[in-house]
DNA sequence: TTTACTATTGCAAATCATTCGCAATTGTGA
DNA sequence: TCACAATTGCGAATGATTTGCAATAGTAAA
């Protein structure tokens, strides 16, 4: 936590209430959160800044991100990894990433973003 | 073609102008299109038609969908690969598949997509 | 071929995630 | 404590995707 309020101070970033408050959850959650589900927990910082937020954690590379049903879900870079996601009833999992990046061709830069999906074995009956 | 038509057939789905225009614009591409892309390329469909057909073909397992800027890329399944697609211009080539399933503990029926990111070696100046 | 029936389409309106403009607020360093 | 820029909240705009419904087009049987 203090690792990276330090880290945003020093590149010149305030250290507000959003910003404190969007990290806190992301740290206590190692699921895969959307927007949605981010701002539930704290109603007392706008919608619009929690997008905000969340866009500056990932230039600052704080987090990947993951697609699911037409929305992007978050969750902290620590260990890489990527999550598998029930499609009956949204429940995921950590899955440790074993992705090797090869040597692609004429791109620099490259990232993979990867996402499992299945069906968990509560709503396999 | 005519296999896949064929099969849409067997199953019992009607052989509709949208069915095998958005077909047919799948076949020629290997590239990951937008459901913009497709429209553009037909606009005897509505683009609502175009919709559905995709939704179709991802339910039937033709299509394989990948996410980039907040919308679904789609792509016929062929042999099993994924995209790189460069984050300034948006120009993508096909990479093959090089992910092996683990045995994930307690889900079913686990399938991937993983889309590749980076800088094209043209917009690298 | 023609008919009859249902799946599918086109169109317009509705949803839903995400972004944006702007005035008010807050964090920071002096 | 002050001054100022960065950041927020709010509401409106955007853009992708879905949906309701009446009109249309495949299909299989007559
Ligand atoms: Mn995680
Ligand atoms: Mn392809
Ligand atoms: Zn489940
Ligand atoms: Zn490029």
């Amino acid at each position: 936590m203090k690792d990276i309020l330090e880290q945003l101070k020093n590149k010149g970033y305030k250290l507000t209430q959003p910003r404190e408050k969007v990290l806190g959850i992301l740290l206590h959650n190692h699921t895969a959160l959307s927007v949605q589900d981010i701002h539930k927990k704290i109603d007392s910082v706008d919608k619009a800044s929690v997008y905000r937020v969340l866009n500056l954690f990932e230039e600052l590379g704080l987090v990947n991100i993951e697609n699911f049903n037409n929305e992007k879900l978050y969750c902290l870079t620590r260990d890489p990894h990527h999550h598998i996601i029930c499609k009956k009833c949204g429940y995921s999992e950590e899955v440790p990433c074993t992705y090797e990046h090869h040597d692609f061709n004429n791109f620099d830069n490259v990232q993979h973003q990867m996402t499992l999906t299945g069906v968990c074995n509560n709503c396999n009956k």
